[in-house]
DNA sequence: AACATACCCAACCGCCCGCGG
DNA sequence: TCCGCGGGCGGTTGGGTATGT
């Protein structure tokens, strides 16, 4: 074990080591860990030093209090992909997520659709947001639509999204598009701070939508991926980051429409 | 006000995986 | 093909803080 090898500081990182490890990390970049306490003068293993930049110094981690839309999403994914969102949320670290799941969420119990959809919370001083119910395409040509060439244009990024054919809308379940505009008005929001032109209808559905044909035309253009090693994406492109199997989300869609 | 309990979160540990020699 | 090494992940711990009694 490299923590236990002598002369090596273990604990609390102070100021002086954080600064240290920064002034490292921005001279020689991240990476080669091995050689990172050496360059920067500290007396703590690789790996201390790679977690404490990761889950701490890392210029774009966002701190604070998770935010009921980070939450909700940490338990979709939670759903869809076990435990391999962890790190997906953006700003968000893997230590983050994990503490925040063990701590809060995995305490709800929280296992099914059903939980979901009948929790009900507070934000803020008084304002109810009913939590969205996980997506159904209940409505076959959601889902025919999706793996055909129709109606299917380029949806990247800053996409024209509003002039394209749609597939047909799944109607409104509940308040639950309250929170998917919440979200991508939050996106929305960060990308235009950012500069970025992207921009989606604050209804979800064109988000989703190009979400999801995304995701079909990269399994088509991974052509042989099978299922075993499913094609992950990032999303970045769309201020929501999500890094998703695709095979997971049919599989679990599928059991969903059954 | 004092104590107990619960909660949060930074950090550590052990293991696994991928890659290069 | 095997082996060693570095990177990364998941589980766990422990100290500090907040909340309840």
């Amino acid at each position: 074990m490299e923590g236990r090898s002598l002369g090596l500081i273990k604990g609390s990182w102070t100021r002086e080591e954080d600064a240290l490890l920064r002034m490292c990390i921005e001279k020689y970049g991240e990476g080669k860990w091995h050689l990172v306490p050496c360059r920067a003068g500290l007396r703590r293993c690789r790996k201390s030093c790679r977690l404490r930049w990761l889950n701490y110094l890392k210029p774009d981690i966002k701190r604070g209090k998770f935010t009921l839309d980070e939450a909700d999403l940490i338990i979709r994914l939670h759903k869809l992909l076990g435990n391999r969102q962890e790190g997906r949320l953006p700003g968000r670290t893997a230590n983050d997520i994990k503490n925040y799941w063990n701590s809060k969420l995995s305490k709800e119990n929280i296992s099914g659709g059903a939980e979901v959809r009948a929790h009900t919370t507070v934000i803020g001083k008084k304002k109810k947001i009913y939590r969205p119910k996980p997506w159904r395409f209940k409505d076959s040509r959601w889902l025919t639509g999706l793996s055909s060439s129709t109606t299917v244009g380029n949806t990247s990024g800053s996409g024209d999204m509003q002039s394209q054919a749609s597939p047909p809308r799944p109607p409104p379940q509940d308040d639950s598009m309250l929170w998917w505009e919440n979200a991508l008005a939050v996106e929305n929001e960060k990308a235009a701070e950012k500069g970025k032109s992207c921009s989606f209808d604050t209804s979800g559905e064109e988000f989703i939508k190009s979400f999801w044909l995304e995701e079909m035309e990269s399994v088509k253009e991974g052509g042989e991926t099978s299922k075993g090693e499913g094609k992950s994406t990032d999303c970045y492109g769309h201020g929501l980051s999500f890094d998703v199997n695709i095979w997971d989300i049919l599989e679990l869609e599928k059991e969903l429409i059954m």
